[in-house]
DNA sequence: GTCTATATGCTGATAGAC
DNA sequence: GTCTATCAGCATATAGAC
């Protein structure tokens, strides 16, 4: 973590990069601060209220990035069970090779902080929310009724996380293969609005 | 927490108690034993190798109970997908009744400790396999082809799992209800072996 | 087995020189 | 903005009387 990125945003990485692994509580402010280079008094700099600001804008600025993936990695699929079985074997393959850390630190830190951390806890509640939002905005974009849409956005969310919960746990990609299999499945007999 | 059992089982009980909210590394020795009304000494003389073996403890107890739970909950339906449905409606109703906190401290702890304390994230791993294994001889046992079962178990824990992250984190059944919904329609129409 | 007092180290956070 | 020295408090764990 010695990227020439300016301080601040070199903070914020570090802080992204530990809760995937570690999760909020196990991950102290001078673990921060070594992995990314970077004195203490600067985290205190910008962010006087130190650890908890830090990982409120790691979430937020992580949530924003995972979203954009979904078109990113569905639009090359006619079919959209095609495109969920590459989202899940794409996350599959990213995960083994990082080490079996979570792909992003929203589920790894949700559960941990629920009821200890009031305000990260809606923080995350928030990015989570905007994600089903906007990722029932792109199926009813590719043609599903909208109730339909938020179900199937619903569904497939729980079912990402939860097999990433098994992955990290039992070290094996099986979990994503079985479950984004399952979901192609589903969706590909999905009925679709005219015209699409 | 004044139950009147002994003291090596009040300490269990809360340390499992306080893992459904908090986790492992929000939840202090002392408050184990301040729930347990329980005096810090004899915390070292049950457990001598301390949070860590006491919270081994608490996770393999409740990964045996909770177990349990799925042919209690499926055998009074003839149809397996009314079954899970009524597996997620009641995990939705205890979970909004007891404030959001997990069903079982096993979903909420692995990921959190995963990368951090590899001791327990093998006892977890261990709880989970078996958790995979033992319900995917019940689904044998209803008729499913071995592999299909498998596939079915590990698609529905995943579901589950992350349906409770999401509950936790939004503070909703949404996800829920949406996934015991979604996985009764898919396992309605599963064909099953001859002969059930 | 129960209970209290305490040791030792690490935590998040701050002050103040540069 | 950077960096070091340091604070006060809480963490886990232990010692030893009862």
């Amino acid at each position: 973590m010695t990227e020439s990125l300016p301080t601040r945003d070199r903070l914020v990485a570090a802080m992204a990069d530990l809760m995937r692994f570690q999760g909020y509580g196990a991950t102290s402010v001078k673990q921060i601060v070594d992995h990314a280079s970077a004195p203490v008094g600067s985290l205190y700099h910008f962010f006087p209220q130190g650890k908890r600001q830090i990982a409120a804008d790691a979430l937020r600025s992580t949530g924003a990035a995972y979203i954009a993936l979904v078109p990113v990695l569905l639009d090359p699929h006619d079919d959209l069970g095609d495109g969920i079985r590459a989202f899940f074997d794409a996350a599959a393959e990213d995960m083994e090779r990082a080490g079996w850390a979570n792909m992003c630190p929203v589920g790894t830190v949700a559960a941990e902080i629920a009821d200890t951390e009031p305000e990260l806890r809606e923080i995350a509640a928030g990015i989570v929310s905007s994600w089903i939002d906007q990722s029932t905005a792109y199926f009813v974009g590719r043609g599903l009724d909208p109730d339909l849409a938020r179900r199937v956005t619903v569904m497939a969310l729980a079912a990402l996380e939860g097999a990433f919960l098994l992955a990290r746990t039992l070290r094996s990609t099986e979990s994503l293969h079985v479950t984004g299999e399952t979901l192609a499945g589903l969706v590909s007999h999905l009925p679709l609005t005219a015209g699409t």
